[in-house]
DNA sequence: CGTTGGCACTCTTTGTTGTTGAGTGCCAAC
DNA sequence: GTTGGCACTCAACAACAAAGAGTGCCAACG
């Protein structure tokens, strides 16, 4: 086990690469026909019974051929990288969907999940930037009703939320307006996180005199602060029906327990920004998630948004038996394509 | 066929009743053994024989029992209505989720769903308003970056859209505030579409002069419209896990199908709004919605939106073996909370 | 004439039992 | 270290039998 030999390498790769092209565990005798291998299947059984003791080959049973553990694709993955160019039918799509102007952050992100829907037979996904963490660029308050009023927040990369709160007194558009302006005007380059930050610190040493104006914009954004806790980012999915052609999701069990990670969004949420600011490209095998529904998907994901921190993460769930060598690069490419969209 | 005797309704129901509760075929003696028919198997077997000619049931095989047609659950659902109260649960969940205070308009509609898919073991449906079609509140103007100009537009429901489009002309975010409040002075009750029109109209009459403000209202008006075509409306779904409860969708093939239209949404949209403005409360049973994928499935729906046009519709899809007497009355308790809570 | 018991028949479901084939582990020989 | 041989395991498949539920039809009964 501990270090394996090229001979070892070499058929670890082999098994992996079947494997996942075929979908059907591998024996010695598929293998040795391979013009690869010199070797006769009893020389590769030996090698193989090698790799399963080291824990990167399995048996689904006593008289089947070999498929990869966790550990086995994680070794492959790490070592044995024969990426795939990305495809010009891939970049062709990514130029009509993704090279064009601008649009709302939620459209380019929804853009790029189809994509990646498209390109490949999993499912793409995307993680909505937390938007306290973005940076601020306008706040814009609409009067609605009596003390009803809607907030506007569009963040420097084009997102927009919008959030109702009821203010304490009431006040009229144009007192509204002003408030706006004084707030843009202040808040240059903050974060929501911030805004809130600092509002809570100023009324802390509220003896100081204010003029009336900010003392108002205060208490308006106490107001706003108060109603709206800590509204958690989202994710995006797209292409889910992919999996269902995958034979290991034929199993009706296992295809339930993975939709309900997908209904439920927090778990895989929590994959995806669990490692956000990380390394730039990650891939999860199986149950290294630590998500039990997801133990038999792996995700292939890369940060977006160019620039400052990244925004979120962008990528597929598939099958552990994911075609790592193309997706790897294509997610890549994607997240970089979408990152120069924002930056637009 | 054409008129059917007090005994054959009897028995119709009798099957109808069994079938959704015990979703097996049921055959002539299981039902002489209930208490209320004193008859033999063999009188069954004649009565049912009669209900299978006029199409309302029909057998998977030739030895086993029977199971209603569409026909059958249509008649069923017509004539037959043994209405059961909706549950005190359910009252208290309702109470819980939809009798409180405002929300904006998706939070309303994302609580409905959500009620639904809890009380039911079936899936959650609403289909969004179109937007075009609602009573406009508020336009607000914000800007972003030299043309780029950002829309607010609030409905008298509360639901609000943000629309982005580059105007012709650099302007100031004092004049925008400016054109905001001439446009939400003179809208008073209008539709985006009514809003449209009216700009259009005004557009072609272009000789007559008008004050300056007015035409540079009219100018952002037409980027404005330009940009953003006909966006349609939406459907928002919740429960889907819950389909996979039940033994008719256990084949993967027959839940891949009905996954796929929910994916699409489309074709949902379509049978939901399709007979909008008929009927209070519908019930579609099968192959009734001309939806190839949904012919397995029946959806219970009921306007939702209180004086003027209904603004959508609120429902189930489940199987076409689905718990008529119970859901039935739900579905309209819930679209009433929810008119109830938009009016707020 | 409507109702009923009897009977032969159909068809699914379930379990049993071989048979086949792919693949393995081990061992002795090269 | 490599190889061929051999016995063994196990899933998958097919064939077959038996059970069970339900039907249609018919003759008989009140």
């Amino acid at each position: 086990m501990e270090t394996l030999s090229a001979r070892h390498i070499k058929v670890l790769k082999a098994v992996v690469e079947d494997y996942i092209h075929s979908g059907e565990p591998v024996g010695s005798r598929t293998l040795s026909r391979s013009p690869h291998f010199q070797l006769s299947p009893a020389t590769l059984r030996n090698v193989m019974a090698d790799l399963e003791d080291s824990g990167f080959l399995c048996q689904p049973h006593t008289s089947a051929g070999r498929i990869p553990t966790d550990l086995g694709f994680r070794y492959y993955v790490n070592n044995l990288p024969a990426f795939a160019a990305v495809s010009s039918e891939a970049r062709r799509q990514v130029r009509a969907r993704l090279e064009v102007a601008g649009g709302r952050l939620e459209e380019i992100l929804h853009d790029g999940v189809l994509t990646l829907a498209q390109l490949t037979p999993y499912v793409g996904v995307v993680s909505l930037p937390d938007f306290r963490q973005m940076l601020v660029r306008h706040i814009r308050f609409v009067k609605l009703h009596e003390r009803r009023i809607l907030t506007v927040i569009v963040s420097v990369s084009g997102a927009v939320q919008n959030v109702l709160f009821e203010s304490e007194t009431i006040l009229s558009q144009d007192q509204l307006n002003h408030f706006s302006n004084y707030l843009n005007a202040l808040l240059g380059k903050l974060t929501l996180s911030g805004i809130k930050r600092k509002v809570l610190q100023e009324m802390a040493n509220d003896k100081r005199g204010y003029d009336e104006l900010f003392a108002q914009v205060l208490a308006l954004s106490r107001s706003f602060f108060a109603q709206n806790p800590d509204q958690q980012s989202d994710v995006m999915l797209d292409g889910k029906l992919n999996l269902l052609e995958h034979p290991e999701f034929a199993d009706v069990e296992r295809m339930k327990e993975i939709f309900k990670a997908f209904e439920e969004k927090g778990s895989i949420l929590k994959i995806l920004d669990g490692a956000l600011g990380g390394e730039q490209l990650r891939v999860i095998i199986g149950a290294e998630s630590c998500c039990e529904e997801m133990r038999h998907c792996s995700l292939v994901t890369a940060e977006y948004g160019r620039e400052g921190p990244a925004l979120g993460q962008v990528g597929v769930i598939g099958p552990t038996r994911m075609d790592y060598s193309r997706i790897i690069p294509l997610v890549n490419y994607i997240a970089d394509a979408m990152s120069r969209r924002l930056q637009k």
